[in-house]
DNA sequence: ATTTTTATGTCAACCCGTTGACATATGAAA
DNA sequence: TTTCATATGTCAACGGGTTGACATAAAAAT
């Protein structure tokens, strides 16, 4: 069986509260017995065993990370940068794909809770999260509101949706479109639309919007752009509020020989390796999770922490050919 | 605080026991009782502290997953495959991002064992794993030999070099070459260069092998392509052992008005959106997420499991424009 | 020579939930 | 009436590590 304090401790010759002390640096410990210690635990491949030091410490030193799916780039990329700077802390992650699926949401944040994680990090709309903050869980999210005293992390969606815009308007495009995800829900990524809907407004254009359901399934997007270019075959000009729209949109219109001008957001280094052309919005991925880690960092170890509610992280344009 | 047993116990009127037997489903227990319990449950917001229960019952039903990373599209999507199916079992994902750093795979790995994971998915080549499992720890391993004892599922990865290659040659190509990752490591994914040698052979033709550190950066590609297309100017067929290769070429042979016959390996779904016109060979990524949990569990939860030691499942040609 | 500091041991309580042993009390079946 | 299945309670030990209290002893400082 696995060995614990107390074989390191007979093996060592000393008593377990010695091993204990070794291990947490804690009273006085002679140069001579901690070697010893730390040989028999060599010997012995004994690791403690963090489950019961959370049970006594009541810090498991676990963070909950729930997003719609890896499987996407730019949460695959968030989730990279994400549980990178959490090892780097000292921080561990348990990863949840919840395919913006509010059942699924449910039971994985009570996984979480029954996990005794330290803390949430969400970039998913998890309706649940709410009340559990209320009842003291740090939390901090991504590109979600989830109430009034959750703090939220994003990138500047309202000038990413004008840039590109304005982006289009510049190339004289005279019928832009928007594609961007199912509009029920108020999220600051809403403020892409919001910036679209203002500066067509100025320039006197009518916006049109297609809706994509983000299931992340390849051909889920073909109906909808078949109908776009039914409905709408002087489109000169698209921005797609993610790359996956933009791109899906970029081939069939290759496909169809329509040239057409177009933007995208995201800007993914997996976007920017598959598809370069592609003009995007670039969103600070890496900057976001130090944020958010940040913030829910400040939750968790301060006693009173001054949390900045809104962080809103600067977006670059990044030009390919497609704008 | 958070609500225990006993407040649960206390509020339900019953004994602590009692509540335990509700939530195990042990021994008798009237319907009344449970519902009163249930019901003390949810007015307190109550859920059982799975840390004391894994102390107990020495089964965490945590799952390790150590990775390269998360941002690469194959396995940001094998990982939400992965996850997905374990959350449907029971199972809870602890992530590990190691950008197969020995250091890091090492740190990783006594992270997992620390925290009493019951079994490590790895898809990385981690020396220290061999130790470990020798301990009794379940492992498995994607597209890796870690040890003779080690299960390995991987995709058929010598067919999968075969077709690719053999579809180059049947396009006419007369100068290909085979772009890959750094070749230090046996591993199974060697088998496409295995197959691309022996057919290159077999039509006597002069194998050009070009490597790549997958560092997983843009732009780290460039100066290789650079030496490529410089060293063979006539190069008109690439076969590159991942897809982000073959784009990273494709784009750059574009560039140069080059006319060059490609094929990939993955597949993914990313790709399929952004670069459809790849022509790639696809992995099963959900089978090799099924196949790897399959085995995985039956190591943790089976007394003498018969374990199939290597697991090959079929790849697919899907047919782009780039050959 | 005396006080301090350093070093280690013993012991018990605690973290939270689980489980087995045992006691007790119904209501139902034999 | 006796027996048995059902239902619940009490109690203690356990999982592995942590910590505070207290004791003891040697080495260092005064």
């Amino acid at each position: 069986m696995k060995p614990k304090i107390e074989d390191v401790a007979k093996l060592a010759g000393v008593s377990p509260t010695t091993v204990s002390r070794v291990l947490n640096n804690r009273g006085y410990i002679s140069d001579k017995t901690r070697d010893k210690v730390q040989q028999a635990m060599n010997e012995l491949n004994y690791f403690p065993n963090d489950v019961a030091r959370t049970l006594f410490n009541k810090r498991s030193n676990l963070i909950g990370l729930i997003l719609p799916t890896t499987a996407n780039p730019f949460f695959g990329e968030l989730t990279f940068h994400i549980e990178n700077i959490c090892a780097s802390l000292g921080y561990k992650v348990l990863l949840c794909n919840s395919l913006n699926q509010v059942d699924k949401e449910e039971k994985y944040l009570e996984m979480l809770l029954r996990n005794q994680v330290d803390g949430i990090i969400v970039g998913t709309h998890n309706r649940g999260i709410l009340d559990y903050h209320k009842q003291g869980l740090a939390v901090v999210a991504i590109d979600r509101y989830l109430s009034e005293t959750i703090p939220v992390v994003s990138s500047d969606n309202y000038d990413g949706g004008k840039t590109a815009t304005e982006l289009l308007i510049h190339n004289q495009c005279q019928c832009i479109v928007l594609i961007d995800g199912i509009g029920e829900l108020e999220t600051p990524a809403r403020l892409r639309r919001k910036a679209y809907m203002d500066l067509m407004e100025q320039h006197r254009q009518t916006p049109i919007i297609y809706e994509i359901a983000e299931v992340f399934e390849q051909n889920s997007y073909i109906p909808i752009l078949n109908d776009l270019f039914t409905e709408h075959p002087e489109v000169d000009g698209v921005f797609a509020t993610n790359d996956l729209f933009a791109a899906a949109l970029w081939n069939e219109a290759k496909k169809r020989n329509k040239s057409i001008k177009v933007v995208g957001y995201d800007g993914t280094e997996t976007l920017r390796t598959l598809l370069p052309e592609l003009t995007t919005i670039k969103q600070p991925i890496k900057s976001l999770a130090e944020a958010a880690i940040d913030i829910l960092i400040k939750e968790i170890e301060e006693e009173l922490p001054d949390l900045p509610l809104e962080t809103k992280l600067p977006i670059k344009l990044i030009k390919g050919t497609t704008a």
